[in-house]
DNA sequence: GATGAATGAGCATTCATTCAT
DNA sequence: GATGAATGAATGCTCATTCAT
């Protein structure tokens, strides 16, 4: 008899066998970094052999994707919800802020092998995994949850309604990003590190930074 | 005759070929990240044999220190002398900013190398550069340049004297640096960046948010 | 109801099975050479899982024979008439060489995949295919249809006659296979080859070759 | 001190070893096939770690080229003097069809391998031997020793002076190549197969082929 | 000082095959 | 009948490191 397939055209073991993998792909990125994360070491890692790995998956860049995509996924409706909950710009930039540091907490290996494979990953042609993503979804502009988690936005709908004052919106979405990404930064080095409390500076710092008039 | 060694130790030629491999080492990692730079590669680009490397540097970890150390020290002569200069934190802070940022525009290379390395460097062990070097110096606080490279002891000045709001340094400190650390990010994607600008963006955003009383 | 059996012990389904995954694989080693050809590949072009292909035959072995045997069985009904309704060695030298360019040209992708197996197939002992098929019909003279499309019989014959020259059998056979090969491997790297015309200078040739007096 | 370089750039460990190293891959694919011949198999026929076979040749590609080349080197002194030295056609048809003949007995090994590699050589790309060479040399006609060793500039020179009739020189080309072809793949099958004697019936057989009025 | 030679560990990937269902 | 799951062996290749000279 037919193995039952479900909807997405997968057996029940096979997402079981991909979640499985991806979590110790995750983990292991998380604790020694994805140069250092092997094929090998992931199956050791899920008790199988290495060749289960790559049965599942077709090379490691399908994994790699993979658990890029599941993280991303999984900080759509931690984050989504908060700030489209918020109708003005200053809301919707706290709501960011707290609902990144809130992500960050409560999927802390997920930020951690993110931000690992975001700086270090590069392709077999030396490319970093946005400009391999950039060049897949090429010329089109950001959509949907996309748009939504990209602060940008936010900062120009500010500007537009007079909450925020005029400043450059590039270098503000940079100092936003990499001050969030401090917080994944400072987690990895230490477990015990306040992110929601860290956020809450943030909060007050990018509110002085985007309202004051200089 | 007897070769002349200078006060280190070391002879002009060492020197002077430490200096090449290292030099090598720094291009190949800001061009490729470190993961990709392998020490063959490094001897090729110098014209030397490999284990000419190893005959210079004991491994792979004591070369990359080196690199590391040799940026470290190129950006005291930039950075140090300006921030010192300034008599008030709000001049230091943004001297800070702007002798970083011009720091990065002279040493593109250099920084985007270091940056690679601080992010994507783990020892056999799996740890840090950081972690491995705060382990050779532990327990002593900054001194000297180190500690006005730190900006951490410009916040607490500006706190003392009143010139800048109270909040707590750790986050503060991690926030400029994370935003600075941006600036070498971008410029390592589009080598046309505006460094220079967006310091400037940066010094009115961390003046606001130092300053302002939320 | 049980399922009808044909004589040779085999469903109908299992005979339209088989056949129709030794035609993805006859395709296969045309395109890409026996070497490069897995069951995978064969089993994605026939559309069925890759356990199917050894559930068919019992290893890369007997899917191999069955191939080499099913080609050699094409060519008897396109051979063996023609050569058989020559009642002259000439006669049937001509037919043997032209009926065999015939099959080359209408059976072109198993020609193809017939003689790279013939040319690169080892067992696992690094035997070839004729060493293979040769021991499992040992010391038996080639018997009806095989007869018949071993060359040598037909200049046995035409030595008989005094059609031919005098001439050892084994190198004029050797010479003749090897050209009509030649064949198969100018159409694999010059789908264009004109076989037939090649062919009827191969008549030419061994005319020559098998009546002069030298 | 410096290890002596010979003119070739080549130190004399160096030379030794490549040279050790290539008789270990004739053997093996004169034995096994190509497919059959992996890196770690001819290292271990050395007495080498696999590495080392990596240490001197870049690839398994440059180990097959050198391979190659040198067999086709070694063929030059014993068949390029042996054409050259006679004048009429028939003479050098005949010269070169003995010399090949000799060739082969006295590089039985090189002459299999050869042919092998020729016969089931393909790129990662897919590509025949023949053809990623005829890519290097594209719009060369052939020169030198190469022209001396293409019997297509035999037959057109005794058409030239009317020693030979007129026929199509390529099939012709193709005959005599495979003909002689033939007694490779023979002596692979049987050690003690009778080239010169062979390849004597072949004399008689072009001769026959290029000379009668048909 | 300098380097050619050698090596073992590791990596991503392919593949034929086994087996329980 | 059919197939999804799993696996071990092998392959080409990279790399940091050791060592004798």
């Amino acid at each position: 008899m037919r193995t039952k397939h479900e909807p997405d055209g997968r057996t029940f073991t096979e997402r079981a066998r991909r979640a499985q993998i991806v979590a110790c792909a995750i983990e292991l990125v998380a604790e020694t970094g994805y140069p250092r994360t092997s094929i090998s070491k992931i199956a050791e890692r899920a008790g199988v052999a290495k060749s289960v790995v790559l049965y599942y998956f077709a090379n490691k860049e399908e994994l790699v994707n993979t658990l890029v995509m599941e993280t991303f996924l999984a900080s759509v409706p931690v984050m989504v919800p908060a700030i489209e909950a918020e109708r003005t710009a200053t809301g919707k930039l706290h709501a960011y802020i707290r609902s990144n540091g809130e992500f960050i907490r409560t999927h802390r290996t997920n930020a951690l092998a993110m931000l690992d494979i975001w700086t270090s990953y590069r392709s077999a042609t030396g490319k970093r995994l946005d400009e391999v993503m950039a060049e897949s979804t090429a010329n089109q502009p950001p959509q949907g949850d996309l748009a939504t988690l990209d602060p940008s936005a936010i900062f120009e709908l500010g500007q537009r309604t007079g909450e925020f004052r005029a400043f450059p919106v590039q270098p503000m979405t940079i100092a936003l990003r990499q001050a969030i990404d401090g917080a994944v930064i400072q987690s990895s080095r230490d477990a015990g590190f306040d992110v929601p409390g860290y956020c809450e500076e943030l909060v007050t710092i990018f509110d002085l930074a985007t309202k004051g008039e200089p």
